[in-house]
DNA sequence: TTCAGCAATTGACAATTGTCAAAAAATACG
DNA sequence: CGTATTTTTTGACAATTGTCAATTGCTGAA
């Protein structure tokens, strides 16, 4: 989990109380829909996806790779049941820290305090370069992006998952495909 | 300022050495291109807007109103020259609020670390809800989106800004203006 | 007040992507 | 294996939005 942002040790004893680590399978959910995101969770080891429906279709939002965390925004900030849905594509060992004991230690806790900052500020960065990514690459800019940066993806789930991650439909994704 | 997150006397105190206050005229800028963001701007009076060339076109990100604040999310957190223009639409009054300052106060204060935390939050929540605005919804529901939140976007600035906002051309904005 | 310059609208057409249906390919499982 | 199921691909067509060009409308400075 450090070698994401860094923690003293100090610092990670006064986590260890508010952390589990907990093993999900394969097809399992690291969070429900409607659920409340009370967590952030590292994946540590596996693979997840964040995703929810829309007129009844699942809409993959995201992916979580090994030692990256990942939680519901909304719904963890605003502490309000969950539209999205993360679900471990692989059996996956995930770090659970839980909201309650973090925001209690960032009440007197600096060194805390700063390292959710850091998580909080790497989740905007990302957040904001996706958001230009979807507004101003065009589908085929966003695939070539994609193998470019994020190639085991294309490995890891189906041409589906990767079509609605990308903003399209599996169908436009096909024929790009067969257009590189 | 503390109207947006709230603060202490006390914090308030620690801030203000960071803090400076300018009036920028109308058409003039907070932030230029190529300059690296090194504070963040509270617009206390006034109103901005963020924008940046592509393809030799402005295109719009983000209006800030009155009492909210603006930055340049990657300039700001990665340190280089942004690509985002930050402009006055009105005389306006702004609080510049140095990076410099509130790094080395996040390192000692817990209250400013806190405050700091709360802040990129917000800008995270809205950063998501754009994003998701953005790839699921049509142009003309993001416009109405529009008229029901932000209706006094409308009566400020060109419609040619507003256009970019939504991501679409000034075209398409008139033919959806005239369909409803 | 007038006119220059910018902003907004309109028309014709093109490009991109979506939708629906069907076929082909890949995968899972008894 | 072989079959059932799911995933991917393909085709035909529609919808949305963009591009380019021309026109109209608005605004501010001389």
């Amino acid at each position: 989990m450090r070698s994401i942002y860094p923690l003293s040790d100090a610092g990670l004893e006064l986590l260890k109380p508010f952390i589990a680590k907990k093993h999900i399978s394969k097809g399992d959910f690291i969070l429900r829909k409607d659920e409340t995101c009370r967590h952030i969770y590292f994946v540590n080891k596996g693979f997840a996806r964040i995703f929810y429906f829309k007129n009844g279709k699942e809409i993959t939002e995201w992916f979580t790779a090994e030692k990256n965390f990942c939680f519901s925004i909304t719904s963890y900030f605003e502490e309000k049941p969950s539209h999205l849905i993360i679900e471990c594509l692989e059996d996956s060992e995930v770090i659970y820290l839980s909201k309650e004991g973090l925001d209690k230690l960032c009440k007197t806790q600096i060194e805390i305090s700063n390292f959710f900052s850091k998580m909080i500020s790497g989740a905007l960065i990302l957040s904001q370069k996706r958001m230009d990514s979807i507004q101003f690459e065009t589908a085929r800019q966003r695939y070539e992006q994609l193998i470019k940066n994020q190639p085991y993806i294309l490995q890891k789930v189906p041409l589906q998952y990767v079509a609605s991650f990308l903003g399209i439909t599996s169908e436009t994704l096909s024929r790009i495909r067969t257009q590189i």
